[in-house]
RNA sequence: GGGAGCAUAGCUCAGCUGGGAGAGCAUCUGCCUUACAAGCAGAGGGUCACAGGUUCGAGCCCUGUUGUUCCCACCA
């Protein structure tokens, strides 16, 4: 035994691996990309995860799909990047550090905006690693070296050279719209911020006199607090019902204003009284009607959610103390005509959950039509390839209706605006540089926006930004675009859609060829893995317990993209085992290896060339599954071919030449195990990076890490489709013998004759089969016989397409069950026979299936009609 | 209101351009057979939701129905 092979324990162990290995690869610059020549490139940009993030199973499963393909094409000899980062989250982040400091007793206000962020850069230094720490856990092999962070220098001036450009070409712009805020966090949000979530409410009616004092008009609402700020009535233009008070003034009840009742389209006859309130400043449609009737807009509430001083009476109160009191006095005052219970949809904040108000307000934003349409163009055209596909009509469904893109906040941590506005003249300065004197009146009196950027003005950015755009570099040149994004189906709309038009606008072309989405890990009962359900799982306890290989395989393994998946110990467990697997399976080659062997095709038998040929199907089939990006089917492949061929039945093959004295034997044995065992590790080592790795040390004659090799290719001179075919006949018959060993109560240990009537063509694949039926049917000796003439004990048989077995288990047989098990079998060799006779009855199949089908059907029905007349026969005998 | 997914073995899920239904777990039987009990061998278990259609042939393609999940829109 190899002094190498010595040191393997009876079970693989992760602990005693894996954070070495990782150090190792590391230090040794392997995630590095290596430049060759003629190399294609092979880019994945990382989703950069939340600085106070922690690795959840979503991050897990990323990280996992990113590596895999990384690892892939690094084997495949591509120059391989993979470039890693983490995101500065300003909402996220400024909510989690104010949160934490509140608990100190200290206010954002008390430590001002310098002091602030002060603390939120502290605590930077001090979360921000965790998550890469996390990362490597996992076995990312992604190149650290080349780390990024969205607020790093490089990529700040990215985002200021696409905030100016923009500017310049008229698609940023400041103005007083109607936007989300949500009061809780004191800011603006774009529309993809806000989560509609359904509450129970009512819808009150209201009656609203006309200014004559003659007639009325009820309006239904479900917020009667925004009534105080109401410009107008607005009612459909074709209904009858209030034709009479278009253009008439009625009075709002508490505040006794006149306003004006206006007919537009957007007022639809069938929903409530058919009369609506207007309250521009609070609702966007309303907001629109006013605009095209030339309505005021009076905004009631401030910042915080209380009433301002438009409300009067009811200024400082929150505004659903204001809805109690109103409707109050509607009541007293006779105008609360009904109130109807009614559940609606609530925009709440997608930080902080609580609801968001709309309201007028000054912001910066993004043009998007003009770049929207580039964007859908790119993907039409193919040049972005969602996978799954169906991901592209949600793409095009959301840019295709999409609005301007509000990307202003009122908050302290993120890429200032690079806005200065002139305090004498009033000029607006946008600007690379922070700028020293106005352009218009010359004077120094200028101060920035106070205000910062949407975070995702910077995630939009990361495939080039990180590369060194707008500095034309080496990496950018090699690297962009870049490859394939993998991230989930939850952020196409944050992330994915505005990375595509970014791109798109700034680089003039698609920033990766394919995005690659999965779906949300969820809990073992289906449900969302989520903080306040407290059903989330920490990966890194799940690598304590079954290794980084086997969560690895558990989050690939059997799992389509773009579907959810649900998490469950047992699939860990599987992996693990399968981990397990591998290293006994390699344990056992090295056990029986110290030298490196080199594989002579003459030496080949039978049991060599089948698993030769077993294995080129399986490297063909990984490496089509892995350039389709189907991981799940290419983990699939590997596991099949390694546990169910390579373990369950070659090693078992080839142990009676292995163990046995024939040192040619010995050798061709080795050269094959080894051959497939280094083929099997290969193509396993994008998914159980660990494993495979340290496996490999240990075959001999090979050096330092499997994970800068060649990738496999499968070698047709192994493709061997007679001996495949003749190895399922001996297999057959192995599992024929099983069976009928299980069946009738056969003591496990106890061996028996066998008998072996060949069928016609089989003789020669079967003469020097003993060896196999011996050790692993339990045979202690074989004797092929010529006819069923020589079989003179009681036996059972069996029939397989390769030949006629018997064993004879003397007191064993009663022969009246033996006749039924036969009539048994006949029996279902009959309904086969007769499915394939209805096939090549049928003209339509003679004519239309392919040639190759039909004489697939033939052949099965000659072997079956073949196997009949042997039963029959038999049986006959016996009864005879 | 619009769009999408899912429905396959007891459970969780695969199933590539249509060509005899698969895996893991669970269940039952028997085995520590010198790589592995985290293992080996054997067995049972499915009208592929339902109804039509296309086709020589449908789990797969088309239409509809039912159930379920999600996304978008936000009729006050």
């Amino acid at each position: 035994m190899d002094a190498k092979t010595f040191e393997m324990e009876k079970n693989y162990d992760p602990k005693l691996i894996e954070d070495r290995l990782y150090k190792e690869w590391e230090e040794s610059g392997a995630f590095k990309p290596v430049k060759k020549e003629g190399a294609k490139s092979f880019t994945v940009v990382m989703p950069p995860p939340n600085i106070t993030g922690q690795l959840h199973m979503g991050h897990a499963m990323d990280m996992t799909m990113q590596d895999t393909l990384v690892r892939y094409h690094r084997l495949k000899g591509d120059e391989t990047l993979w470039l890693p980062g983490t995101d500065h989250a300003s909402i996220a982040t400024e909510v989690r550090v104010a949160d934490t400091l509140a608990k100190q007793g200290i206010t954002k206000q008390q430590l001002g905006r310098e002091g602030f962020l002060e603390k939120v850069w502290q605590w930077k230094e001090e979360y921000g690693g965790r998550i890469e720490q996390q990362t490597r856990k996992m076995g990312s092999s992604c190149d650290w070296s080349r780390k990024r962070f969205t607020m790093d220098e490089g990529c700040s001036k990215a985002v200021r050279e696409v905030f100016v450009r923009l500017y310049e070409k008229g698609l940023i712009y400041r103005g007083n719209r109607i936007i989300n805020w949500c009061p809780e966090c004191r800011t603006a949000l774009s529309d993809a911020e806000v989560e509609f979530e359904e509450q129970k409410s009512h819808l009150w009616h209201v009656r609203y006199m006309s200014a004559d004092g003659k007639t009325s008009v009820v309006v239904a609402t479900t917020r009667p607090e925004t009534m105080l700020g109401d410009t107008g009535v607005a009612v459909n233009p074709s209904d009858s019902r209030y034709t009479a008070l278009i253009g008439k003034n009625v009075i709002l009840p508490i505040m006794n204003r006149e306003i004006p009742v206006v007919a537009d389209e957007y007022v639809d006859m069938e929903f409530g009284t058919g009369a609506v309130k207007m309250t521009p400043a609070h609702d966007p449609n309303d907001f629109e009607v006013a605009k095209r009737h030339d309505l005021k807009i009076i905004r009631v509430m401030n910042d915080d959610g209380t009433m301002n001083a438009e409300a009067g009476k009811y200024e400082g109160m929150t505004a659903l103390q204001c809805r109690e009191k109103i409707v109050e006095e509607l009541d007293s005052l006779g105008l609360l005509v009904k109130v109807e219970d009614y559940s609606h949809n609530v925009g709440t904040c997608y930080r902080c959950h609580h609801t968001v108000e709309p309201l007028t307000s000054v912001q910066w934003f993004v043009k998007m039509e003009p770049l929207a349409k580039p964007a859908i163009d790119v993907v039409k055209r193919g040049e972005t390839k969602f996978i799954p596909e169906r991901f592209t009509k949600t793409y095009y469904n959301w840019m295709e209706n999409i609005r301007d893109w509000c990307i202003s906040r009122q908050l302290w941590w993120g890429h200032r605006i690079p806005a200065w506005y002139c305090d004498d003249c009033g000029e607006t300065i946008v600007s690379r540089e922070t700028p020293e004197k106005c352009p218009k009146c010359g004077c120094a009196h200028l101060h920035q926006d106070e205000d910062v950027l949407d975070t995702w003005f910077s995630s939009a950015l990361w495939p080039f930004s990180t590369l060194g755009w707008p500095e034309e570099t080496e990496d950018l040149k090699t690297f962009f675009p870049t490859s394939v994004l993998v991230t989930g189906y939850d952020i196409i709309f944050f992330w994915v859609a505005r990375m595509i038009f970014s791109s798109v606008e700034q680089m003039g072309k698609t920033p990766f060829h394919t995005v690659l989405m999965h779906g949300l890990v969820r809990d073992s009962k289906g449900r969302k893995m989520s903080k306040s359900l407290g059903n989330g799982l920490d990966p890194l306890e799940i690598i304590d317990q079954y290794g980084a290989d086997a969560l690895r395989f558990s989050l690939i393994m059997g799992v389509a993209p773009g579907n959810d998946m649900r998490y469950s110990t047992e699939k860990v467990e599987a992996a693990r085992n399968f981990a397990n697997k591998i290293w006994n399976a390699s344990r056992f080659v090295l056990m029986n290896m110290d030298k490196p062997e080199s594989l002579d095709e003459s030496e080949l038998t039978l049991p060599d060339k089948w698993i030769l040929s077993r294995y080129n199907k399986a490297v063909r089939d990984v490496t089509v599954h892995m350039d389709d990006c189907d991981l799940g089917l290419a983990a699939q492949s590997i596991y099949d071919f390694a546990w169910g061929e390579f373990c369950d039945w070659y090693i078992e093959l080839c142990k009676s030449r292995l163990l046995g004295e024939n040192e040619r034997e010995k050798r061709t044995v080795k050269a094959v195990l080894s051959h497939v065992l280094i083929g099997v590790l290969k193509l396993l080592h994008p998914f159980m990076p660990y494993v495979t790795d340290s496996v490999y040390r240990y075959i001999p004659g090979t050096e330092g890490t499997i994970m800068t090799k060649d990738w496999p290719i499968a070698d047709s001179a192994f493709d061997f489709e007679k001996e495949e075919s003749e190895i399922q006949g001996v297999m057959d018959i192995i599992r024929a013998i099983r069976n009928l060993r299980a069946e009738m109560n056969v003591q496990a240990g106890r061996r028996t004759h066998l008998m072996l009537l060949p069928s016609d063509g089989w003789m020669d694949a079967l003469k020097d089969a003993g060896q196999y039926f011996t050790r692993l049917a339990m045979v202690s000796e074989t004797i092929i016989i010529a006819s069923r003439a020589e079989v003179t004990e009681k036996v059972v048989s069996h029939v397989c397409p390769a030949a006629e077995l018997f064993i004879p288990l003397g007191d064993l047989v009663d022969i009246g069950k033996e006749i039924q098990r036969l009539e048994k079998e006949m029996q279902s060799i009959r309904q086969e026979i007769a499915r394939a006779n209805g096939k090549l009855a049928n003209e339509g199949f003679l004519s239309k299936a392919p040639a190759a089908l039909i004489e697939q059907e033939k052949a099965k029905l000659a072997t079956n009609e073949q196997m009949l007349i042997s039963l029959s026969g038999r049986i006959e005998e016996l009864k005879g």
